[in-house]
DNA sequence: ACTTGACTCTCCTCTTAGGGGATAGACTAC
DNA sequence: GTAGTCTATCCCCTAAGAGGAGAGTCAAGT
């Protein structure tokens, strides 16, 4: 009959821990004064605790350990785990592998972030635009546009709007370009305007602050993220402006997304 | 101006999660309302968000994100969680190896386990035994020969003793064999007994039940087990005899536990 | 028999990063 | 005015024990 204290020792676990496994129906002294409440383990019981330990190295929760002990089948108990293992195994890799990333960059500009974009309706136009300068045309034109086939279509809230760039190439004039709008939902057509139901993605995500005219700092950087860290592309960059020259006097605070649907 | 719940869909931030930052002080809204304590946030907000969200992918807990918002030296933080992040990879790497090892396995007689053995200073003898049944002469024998030399020494409690092979091979007869057994403290020595203090070491344990002729399978469990699993052998394996004749009548209840030194 | 120190008991709080829910007040649309 | 949606605060919950307080117990020495 051994008191805590030097089971503890024989077993190499925390008298905190033997206690808590008690509690938890793991291990069971074999006997408890019924007046002091002193724990009695006798040396048989070191296996169990061995056990205990082993599983626990090998990151079972004490559920799982729980399991094994009343007789549940290991061969499905390790399995699971293994999956889980490998799981986890390749999340810190990635991680490991956009840390690495950082740390090679002289100054962190953009922070990207991966964010699950929900399902929504939008309707889109597009045109082919001279240059730049004529987006807000094609942005307001198209709102016009729409309104006038679907007075009552409301715009979701908060807004989400972006524009897609549809050459295969960067260009500076004449760009084929197409607006989208979130919509509560679809409405009259016409040969301008579409409606499309755009399905629930993830995208890696950067904010570009300031001037569009540096915009292309951020579509380079946010291409090389993708690339250097795994990432499969999955759709066309979507550009959502955010503040800009409608609500912000500085161009300096003007505020840009960039979302690059990815998987 | 947004609500807490705009803004939420815009940095894809649960409701939950930005009060719970703005009271870890990471994301202050720009203005609450004295009256009804609504948070509002503005757009430029966004981009804090982003970065919150953009660490916290890269596992940094909430006080690492916030040291890096209020400007501490982001190259730092970045080279102390690569290298959290890889010896977190060492480790599962390490699980998963034991765990496809065990999958393998038939069925798990034995669960191996690391513990760390906390220093201590022991007596030895070491003696060539003419078979294993000279063994309890060996122990019996220096126990009574350092009790002899030092009559006030004490072993500690609970008890620990271990037998040692020093043979290069495995041997069924004139087995060197060395005995220690752990006191409270060194003594008194002679040409046959010595005093030693161990140091810390790690090491894989296993248990070992019913009758010693069969300790080889556990010897052999114990060394595959080490081998395949990567763990770097560091001393010889010690036998230790926790129920044996002595305490047991049942030769199925003998209780022996394998150590093997490693690292 | 008494004391002292070591050991043990139970009970409480703390850890992460929020999630879930209750209840009450605020805002918006009809 | 009212119904439905949003928001606020407050409380409890997570996994596996760690840490500590206050009180009782055990074994050895005096």
């Amino acid at each position: 009959m051994l008191k805590i204290g030097e089971f503890s020792k024989l077993c190499m676990l925390t008298v905190k821990a033997l206690r808590f496994y008690e509690k938890e129906g793991l291990l069971v002294p074999t006997e408890v004064d019924e007046w002091t409440g002193y724990r009695y383990y006798e040396t048989t019981q070191l296996e169990t605790a061995a056990t205990i330990k082993a599983l626990r190295q090998l990151d079972f929760s004490v559920d799982e350990v729980k399991a094994y002990l009343e007789g549940q089948q290991i061969k499905e108990i390790l399995v699971a785990k293994e999956a889980e293992l490998k799981q986890r195994l390749y999340d810190i890799s990635h991680q490991l592998s956009i840390i690495k990333y950082l740390s090679e960059e002289k100054e962190m500009k953009y922070q990207a972030v991966v964010k699950e974009i929900p399902e929504c309706v939008v309707y889109s136009e597009e045109r082919v635009l001279k240059d730049y300068s004529e987006m807000s045309m094609l942005v307001l034109g198209s709102a016009t546009e729409c309104r006038r086939l679907n007075p009552n279509l409301e715009c979701t809230k908060p807004d989400y709007g972006f524009c897609e760039y549809l050459d295969g190439e960067h260009k500076e004039t004449n760009i084929l370009t197409r607006y989208s709008q979130a919509v509560t939902k679809a409405g009259v057509e016409n040969e301008r305007v579409k409606f499309r139901t755009l399905p629930t993605t993830k995208a890696i995500c950067i904010y570009h602050k300031g001037a569009y005219d540096l915009l292309g700092e951020a579509y380079a950087y946010i291409m090389k993220y993708a690339n250097e860290n795994g990432y499969k592309v999955n759709g066309l960059a979507r550009e959502c402006y955010i503040d800009g020259v409608w609500n912000k006097d500085d161009v300096n605070e003007w505020l840009t997304e960039i979302q690059l649907p990815i998987e």
